[in-house]
DNA sequence: CCTATACTGTGACGCACCGTCACAAAATGA
DNA sequence: TCATTTTGTGACGGTGCGTCACAGTATAGG
């Protein structure tokens, strides 16, 4: 009989239990509220089975962190085939973040926490790969796009390597929402307007700078991009529903 | 008789022996050590005493951070004027930036746990004023180098405010370190050649895409970084030494 | 159906840390 | 000298972590 199939699935299903009653304290009272004992008091299962899941506190940040980044990777997948041409997708990409950041502060709040920390130490390496994973598939979505510029003709050759330029394109607009994320007074002392148009209109400045065409003075971007946060406010609302879905198959 | 003053020069005095403490604390285990259990056991004064001068933890490292920050942006505005051009000196900033940030990981991480949770709660309302002043006074360099530009005529008119400008560069720039010194596994991971050479590269994209002059194809700008690389090691190296130094007069 | 064996689940335990508070010690100045 | 104010203390109640010896339960072989 597939007993041990069986017994996979069940522990499975209960990480995935688990996460979810993680993810409804973060939610509920935000990250610090996610503690071994309170997910004990709270779930079906005391605190010994849970460290049969989870190495440590840590641990489940991270198995967290790995699903709602792959959430977000999701979600940014589909903005980006909102449009077509691959500056038009770029900027979809950054309007997608822009509204999912406004939405899940903590999601960034997370990541953050656990950049923190080394985690290499205590976090299980199954989990640790995973979250690697999700990371590399948000990587990726910049990667692409890049290389459909190419294909496109839309982009020539780069000062710099197209793996530096996905580095840094992705960790300055990551680390920006992160910063932002985490002290929202920031906008409101550079009483930057309307808060949401500056970050794209700092990428476009950044592809202005590479050429990647067509430039900012032959297509109306702020336009476009006012449009897209009207048709992209459903996806990412979908994307927000179900913050279980995702890294469970 | 100044019984007032002097009490008030050795509450100061005490408060800066604290911070020497946790310092030491920091650059020998990490911020996780700064503990007021092990900052009273190490030190000559009490649990009881410690919160005398800080509401609580966070306190701590609140002021711990200010300091680090504000020997930060002394090191940036020494570093800055190393060379005269405008954009060379945006440059020279990014290049500190990046020899601070390799020397200094702990205190981008510090940065990070402090933006990780909203500190408004708990922490004195002191320190997180000095904290904010500490951070503006960061920003302001960046703002300073914008309007330097503005006036030696090196840079029109930009697409956005002057203030949502300086804003994005900096938390792009921040916000980059912050994710890089987190996790050092990124940079390798995606093999950047020299690991230095990428963020200032970006930079020199942003800001041919503002049309900053003179511009990358005018001025060999890597050339320019290797130099400052070199003339600004001492200068970052001298910052290091005394972290103990600003936030006490 | 029964029992030996393996696997699953538990919560009390030791430890580290937080922040408080009633009190001890010391400094002040009348 | 001594009453009063200021400064300093560490024991205490809590919360949370991670462990481990053990209780409970399923499985499979006889």
């Amino acid at each position: 009989m597939g007993t041990r199939e069986r017994r996979a699935r069940e522990f499975r299903e209960r990480e995935a239990y688990l996460l979810d009653l993680a993810t409804e304290l973060l939610l509920d009272q935000g990250q610090d509220a996610i503690t071994m004992e309170r997910l004990a008091a709270r779930g079906e299962y005391a605190k010994g089975t849970l460290y049969k899941h989870f190495t440590c506190r840590e641990d489940v940040l991270c198995a967290l962190a790995c699903r709602r980044v792959n959430n977000m990777a999701a979600m940014l997948s589909e903005a980006i085939r909102q449009v077509s041409a691959s500056r038009d997708r770029v900027l979809a990409m950054f309007v997608a973040y822009e509204l999912y950041a406004a939405q899940h502060p903590e999601d960034f709040r997370l990541t953050l926490a656990l950049s923190g920390g080394s985690l290499t130490d205590k976090v299980s390496a199954d989990h640790l790969n995973q979250l690697e994973g999700a990371r590399q598939a948000v990587f990726a979505i910049s990667k692409a796009l890049i290389q459909q510029a190419r294909d496109d003709g839309d982009l020539g050759a780069l000062p710099v390597s197209e793996d530096a330029f996905t580095f840094a394109l992705e960790t300055a607009c990551q680390g920006s929402y992160i910063l932002v994320s985490g002290d929202p007074e920031l906008r409101r002392r550079w009483n930057l307007p309307s808060g949401e148009q500056n970050m794209h209109a700092l990428a476009s400045m950044v592809l202005d700078g590479v050429a990647w065409r067509p430039l900012s003075r032959e297509r109306d971007y702020a336009a476009l991009a006012a449009e897209l946060r009207q048709s992209l406010a459903p996806l990412v609302a979908r994307f927000s529903m179900n913050p279980a879905a995702s890294a469970a198959e």
